[in-house]
DNA sequence: TAAAGTACTTTGAAAAACAAAGTAAGTTAA
DNA sequence: TTAACTTACTTTGTTTTTCAAAGTACTTTA
């Protein structure tokens, strides 16, 4: 067993670690919020949050907020637990500086 | 200035993070050192620890142990303040939850 | 002296990341 | 009222990155 085992590959990514950290603390994040706090393009917010969803960490609820089209990002409950193994072995990994 | 600003790219990736980690605690590490510990193949550790020599946050010296050819791998200066910045930058995006 | 091992490096395919362009609806302004 | 613009995404295709298998240049062992 390495010392990076319990590093999770689906949030070894700054933008997808800060996709998990923004709903870990807030209930829900709809897309351009996501967009704003990561300064990332579209596409990026899109295929990032498609990918945690592929691995059932994040869902999504689409709904209208009056006329507008809007998409809400929540994190599951296997995306909490999932993410907070992660971050324990990150610290565990970078907590030795 | 997003959540994300600080994390570095470069170190972005769970073998550069293991790599600069055990290069912050242990003076130099060799190439099999870096292997063993991080479960790595040897392209793997190759290509990682180019990219950090490219920017400089690494250092390699190549000498023969004996018979034996043997790399060390060494963080610089730079590597090191900059790995001390990123992982501050983790913490506060992390430390929330 | 042939086969196996060591310590890397190179290569090329596969996957991931990215931004630009596209879509579909709503809104505004002339 | 219709053309231009905005919003909220999605799709597309190129670029970049990741990866492991194969290659290289020795050394060691049988």
């Amino acid at each position: 067993m390495s010392i990076i085992n319990n590093i999770n590959k689906a949030f070894d990514h700054r933008i997808r670690l800060g996709i998990m950290s923004i709903l870990m603390v807030n209930d829900y994040a709809d897309f351009n919020m996501l967009k704003e706090l990561l300064g990332a393009t579209d596409g990026n917010i899109a295929s990032h949050t498609k990918s945690l969803e592929k691995a059932e960490y994040i869902k999504v609820e689409k709904q209208f907020i009056g006329k507008k089209p809007n998409t809400r990002y929540y994190a599951t409950k296997l995306g909490k637990l999932e993410f907070k193994k992660h971050i324990n072995a990150l610290e565990k990994l970078i907590g030795k500086q």
